[in-house]
DNA sequence: TTGAAGTGATACCAAAAGGTACCCCATAAA
DNA sequence: TTTATGGGGTACCTTTTGGTATCACTTCAA
């Protein structure tokens, strides 16, 4: 499944997710090392980080018998943008207000 | 339900929804008006757009018999700040990569 | 006042999502 | 060679989600 915006968003839906992002934002982690930061078992943390390898926002490296896992931050990238967009509305909702208090004499 | 991270990135997961979004951004739209432009019922689109109210990113108001729906840019911003905390990892990257180059020599 | 347009709400259905329990494989350490 | 640790995969269960059908209420116009 290529990362794209759907899967993307689709990933931050989820709490436990989010979660997963900020542990790795402090380094990489094992699965089991990041499970014992949740209330759920291994499989569970597995299949939020399969998730969240859909959206191309965590990618995996293999060290001995270790998988570590850590923040690719890049997909996150075109999520930021797609919001970015609607930027133009509350910009243009502050102008509004702000013309409205200048041709208030 | 109030808006928070949560309720506003679960409002985002839905292509429908974000279509939505787009939708209004042209302008307040009715839930009639909005049902032309998608492949199912009213009570539907009234379902996501009761998914985006909750996230804090449509607003509503009545004219009549009418019911505006428009965008609320606010909801947004707080969900592009979250994604922004991340920011710091790809501008790092960044210069990860300029002083590699720069220690080439 | 009769009817059509615009809406809200909800019971119901099928599919997707979150989670667990297991099973099996590889690797590091005793 | 055992044995414990780290991991992938999947059948199965329950809840949530996206969607429809349907009913009831309001408003505008003929």
């Amino acid at each position: 499944m290529p990362p794209n915006i759907q899967t993307g968003f689709r990933a931050l839906a989820d709490p436990t997710r989010r979660d997963i992002l900020h542990l790795l934002a402090g380094g990489e982690q094992t699965i089991a090392g990041l499970t014992t930061h949740f209330d759920m078992t291994r499989a569970a943390v597995k299949k939020h980080l399969n998730v969240l390898s859909d959206g191309g926002l965590v990618t995996t490296r293999t060290q001995g018998r270790e998988r570590l896992n850590a923040l690719d931050p890049n997909g996150l990238e075109p999520l930021r943008d797609w919001i970015g967009f609607f930027e133009q509305f509350w910009d243009e909702k502050l102008s509004n207000l702000k013309s409205a208090i200048e041709s208030k004499d």
